[in-house]
DNA sequence: GATGAATGAGCGTTCATTCAT
DNA sequence: CATGAATGAACGCTCATTCAT
């Protein structure tokens, strides 16, 4: 498939500086999100801000919300590409607390990709239409826990998986938003990711860990006693 | 040749009828940014949906902010109000299991008091001024919570008790809000309350409680074999 | 969620007819002033009368206030080069009536530039920021006249320039602004001038003036009396 | 005329109210056009500075413009009075020095009554209806100027004594307007007078005035010179 | 294609005026 | 008569979008 070397530069180069644009936008959308938050965003500003004119926004983007929704699905993919890296393709998971532990990793690692953003395309942009995919990331994270606790289901105690999975989908998600918002360097993102996968452990099954000898040794006693 | 518009309200209503016509303004602004989003709810229409002359709707908010500010009030103190309610007085608690599942219930009462307003509220409107003050329901909360696991911290296995209160004030909620979300009805509030408890327990106690016999009896049996 | 207006200018037309906008805009402000008064003349009035769509107004002028700023201050401009033109270059005057005569007939002839916009200006515009600009051609003046009485004190009685200054700065202009306004074609600009002449002289010097033979008769043979 | 006593006051306080509230109406529109300017003094705002509601407002005054035109007349009628007063009944006027000098004297007076107010309505109110009665004052002053030089004619060297009114009533009054502004306490007004009268005369006379010696000592030794 | 001038519906807000109480 | 709640036309201004160059 080698193509001619004079020829194909010459259309090459257009792509290339378009799919520049393109990106120069979508990044400076977030920036103006961010600094100004979405009632102040205007396109004439986000235009200005990538170094571009109106027309060429428009000329890439029909809407501001097509414009959004590009920023979104280009958040999304961010995130669940730094889930995807950091899971691996261990989708046939054998031990519980070894999951979790990666998961809760790899959750923490997604809510760092761009907090800021994140925050104003949750807590500021209208959800109508295609803008309501900044929600994606969950339920694609619903359907990879649910099928994580399906194969281990032998080791929790539910038998409901689908009321686990809501509440944990849920539950982890929204400490992890909110811790990350606190706490800008992640100084304490393992405090976080061990009292996370604690909870997680502790809910799902009858004990908690096989590793948490203390535990079990008090839980044994008061059991025992 | 515009003034600078101020969050303080404007004037007192002495008769009947302003009160009336303060309310109407109010329960239409909920309505117009339930169905019509934060963005599309212009103080036009929501004078409109309240039967109202524009006019009428400046003589008691000075400024739109100000209208979403006194909904938001409004909204926290009705949850607030249903929270105190059902916590009834005991501000000293004596036992986690009953404290938790009580203010669990309460939560719920909470959050189920006008659902889709909150959800405009908490993820459209931007957090701006007194807006703000919609996250004040939380950190009243996270001051109740705080001050039952101190008086129990006997019972609870968290020497930072800080961690704790952070991890269930961010966990606890946002699971109810999205129960209640897909939830019209509460229909399976029971489930979610006593889902919550456990989880909160397990993660509190060396041992979930004391009363919830069956449980440990499982638990003790899996241990034992 | 209303941004507080500034006065800077907004955007510098790159193009020809960008060009014609602007010029059209303060026309029709100069239009309108004239014709409806401040109150009623609207930016979209404005617009309007200029042909041209009240947003590509605001494109150029960022407020009202700047806009009739602007035309304040191409009012002035045309005044001050009408009377640059007229004195020339005589920064160094030597005859006093030569220089009251030729000083009058100038401002006679600024104040002809658009009588009825100067009325307007001063008489029902508020005098707030840049609108105080109005009676920068009155100051330039005052500098002027100064300056003319400093180089030819030896020929006038005062002591106290300022305070002459003062006085006919204040009286001058006036007198020119009722006479060009009472009469439109300037057929009595002459006797005016002839008056105005006679009145600063008689007020600056011991005797008004060389040429006024007849006047120096009578004070002669009514004084030798 | 005398009425029957017990039954005079019972309608007499009525009126004397309503005179007390009309007259409380005028000066808070006074106080209010001197704080805030044309622009921001509205009828409401006005109302309250009277300590009055808007209805009692617009019982004595059918509209705003009503309610102007009826401050302005109040001010030139105290305008006038104090002239009137000052001028006396000398309708019949024999020296020109001393008629000058006491007109001259009466105008600064009249233009000190409140001079704030006077700037505000002759440079912010639009000169509209009634509005325009604020050029009422130099209008009859004109006529008061009129006969004095109609009466001392043989005086002054003016054929046309209609232009030497008409250049007088326009740089006199400017000239006390400009002062007054300048030195609020009046701390110069005799200066002030003594240049106006000066000033004056020598416009008016073929000789200043028989009691200038000094003046006429100088110009006598100027022209035997 | 890229540019940026131009558009105008619609926003938040004011205020002179009316009228039920 | 006084009150003040209510009215709504009109204001200054923004910004998503179009289109001639």
């Amino acid at each position: 498939m080698r193509a001619i070397p004079t020829m194909l530069p010459r259309r090459r180069p257009r792509q290339a500086r378009a799919q520049a644009t393109v990106d120069a936008i979508i990044q400076a959308t977030a920036r103006v999100l961010i600094e100004d938050g979405y009632d102040r965003a205007s396109t004439n500003r986000i235009a200005q801000a990538a170094g571009v004119s109106i027309g060429s926004l428009y000329q890439y983007f029909p809407s501001k919300e097509a414009l959004v929704a590009a920023l979104v699905e280009t958040h999304v993919d961010r995130m669940m590409e730094v889930v995807t890296r950091i899971l691996g393709h261990d989708t046939e998971p054998s031990d519980l607390r070894q999951s979790a532990d990666i998961l809760v990793c790899a959750l923490i690692a997604a809510y760092r990709v761009d907090p800021k953003l994140h925050h104003v395309l949750c807590q500021e942009v209208p959800k109508i239409g295609d803008l309501r995919r900044i929600y994606e990331f969950e339920q694609i994270l619903a359907d990879v826990i649910r099928k994580h606790l399906q194969s281990l289901r032998h080791q929790i105690r539910h038998q409901n998986i689908e009321r686990a999975v809501f509440l944990l989908i849920n539950a982890v998600p929204s400490v992890i938003r909110a811790a990350v918002e606190n706490d800008a360097e992640g100084a304490n993102d393992e405090a976080l990711s061990s009292d996370l996968t604690d909870m997680i452990l502790r809910y799902l099954c009858y004990v908690p860990s096989a590793e948490s000898g203390q535990f079990i040794a008090v839980t044994a006693e008061k059991v025992s006693a």
